[in-house]
RNA sequence: GGCGACGUGGCCAAGUGGUAAGGCAGGAGUCUGCAAAACUCUCAUCAUGGGUUCAAUUCCCAUCGUCGCCUCCA
């Protein structure tokens, strides 16, 4: 069965095979790193995170390539309003972001990339552009020229003709087409420049991702990956650059991910209506955050509210329970029954795949690891002992962290605090065969007002740090 | 104004030209001193109006509504 990934470019399905066999290229956009991250960033990281889980796990070598842009308007707005170096300034928010993606237990990438270190390479580029005459220069300033490329739109499905640039904002007289953009930017008093061709500057948002792409990965890559909302004109823009140097073909999937939303609107930093991933982490396990990205389809719009996030943190209560152990009195499965379980798992993990290759439809694999939670429960329900259940956890395990889900429940804070709880259990087991109901309930309440979550069955009691 | 996506049970959300996965919540049971968990059973005709078809939720058109992009943005 082969892996089909919807193609921005085509608007289809297309089967999926790679440059170079075996292996995949693949870079996904990262943040501009002038302020905490929120969830949109968080469930593109996710989104793209799965996606390179599951090529690994059919068996690809994925080169990832995260780039962070750490040159920006805003980020040297922020570095002057605080008075430090924009460089450093950048690294913080790195820092930070790469603690959210460990703590969403997100893979780190293969490079990291950031703008200002890849300054050779961008500025060969631009050259190239200029020397091709796909790029003009003026007054130090260097513009791309839409009109060079014939073939300009493609990927955002735009004609030139149709689109009404300036209808929003001033057009620069001085370029030629109101839509060509900027590669490079001559400096401005206060500002990070380095030294060029055409005098001081800084680049244009666009050319530094052709620019990372080609360094980490070559001329033509597998996957390139991104909000839908960089389809145009960021994608629209880095396909224009690096196809016209190269003359071949840039990346051979555009995949997009669907826009975090916020009671009806985008979540983004210049809105203002956004919630942090260190927020959201405060309240919830990653596994969290990961579930409800998994419960839909990469592609749709998320829609953040509390009441969703609760439904999420009960699916995944439920995915913990697949992992208990046996009940303590279990007898056993017969022969048959073990047969029948092994051969549930199996077609649990078929089914998996099946739904993984159909453009990583997450929402149907989740089903299928559902489905197995429920075979596990039944069969520990039926007496299965540990080694019966063992075989079917095993499989419940490959596909759940095939999805990155990390699914350990939190341990004890302290294990110094275990001997006493084990104590406080023991003393109450002996109050309920005396029956004391008020005084056992009593224990149980108030281990549990202190996390400690106390579960009867006939045959004992057992406890759990609650998370 | 242009381009694109979407509208499925109380909520989240797959999916298919031949009468609708899964999760959460709800209802009824089993188990249990009780509780919790788990297990069993139960709960929709797919925005609206037309059209094509033997048959449409799935295809086409229209209407209404929502969202994204066209400006920095994952």
């Amino acid at each position: 069965m082969a892996l089909r990934i919807y193609n921005t470019l085509s608007r289809t399905k297309e089967e999926f095979t790679t440059i170079e066999p075996g292996k995949v290229r693949m870079y996904v956009c990262g943040p501009t790193v002038y302020a905490d991250a929120h969830l949109g960033h968080a469930m593109s990281a996710l989104v793209f995170d799965i996606a390179r889980r599951y090529l690994e796990y059919k068996g690809y070598d994925v080169r990832y390539v995260m780039n962070f842009t750490d040159v920006d308007d805003k980020i040297i707005n922020k570095a002057n309003d605080l008075g430090v170096d924009a460089f450093l300034l950048a690294q913080q928010y790195i820092d930070g972001y790469k603690r959210n993606l460990e703590a969403l237990n997100i893979k780190p990438a293969t490079v990291n990339p950031r703008a200002t270190e890849d300054m050779p390479q961008i500025i060969q580029m631009i050259q190239q552009l200029i020397d091709k005459e796909s790029a003009y220069v003026v007054d130090g300033d260097v513009y791309y020229s839409v009109d060079s490329d014939e073939d300009y739109g493609k990927l955002s499905g735009r004609s030139l003709q149709t689109m009404n640039a300036g209808s929003r904002i001033q057009v620069d007289e001085r370029k030629d087409h109101p839509m060509d953009f900027a590669l490079w930017k001559s400096a401005k008093p206060g500002e990070p420049a380095w030294q060029s061709p055409w005098g001081l500057g800084r680049p244009g948002w666009h050319i530094e991702c052709s620019a990372m792409n080609m360094v980490h990965l070559g001329e033509q890559i597998d996957i390139h990956g991104g909000g839908n909302d960089l389809i145009f004109p960021h994608h629209e823009n880095e396909i224009a650059q690096t196809e016209s140097i190269t003359g071949k073909p840039f990346a051979r999937y555009w995949m997009h991910n669907g826009m975090m939303g916020l009671k009806d609107e985008k979540m983004s930093k210049s809105v203002g209506n956004m919630i942090t991933i260190d927020q959201f982490l405060s309240e919830h396990p990653g596994d969290v955050m990961r579930l409800w990205v998994l419960n839909g389809s990469y592609r749709s719009p998320l829609t953040y509210n509390e009441s969703v996030i609760e439904q999420t943190t009960q699916g995944y209560k439920r995915l913990l329970s697949a992992k208990k152990d046996a009940l303590p009195g279990a007898k056993g499965l017969t022969d048959r029954d073990q047969q029948k379980l092994a051969e549930a798992a199996e077609h649990a993990r078929e089914a998996f795949v099946e739904a993984m290759d159909d453009d990583f439809n997450t929402s149907l694999a989740m089903a299928a690891i559902y489905e197995l939670v429920k075979l596990i429960n039944q069969a520990r329900a039926d007496g299965a002992n540990d080694t019966q259940l063992g075989m079917a956890q095993s499989v419940f395990n490959e596909l759940t962290s095939t999805l990155g889900l990390v699914l350990t429940e939190e341990s004890s804070q302290g294990t110094s605090a275990d001997a006493f709880i084990d104590l406080l259990v023991a003393l109450r087991r002996d109050l309920r065969n005396e029956k004391n109901w008020a005084m056992s309930d009593k224990i149980r309440d108030e281990l549990k007002a202190l996390g400690v979550f106390l579960e009867d069955s006939k045959d004992g009691t057992t406890w759990s740090w609650e998370s």
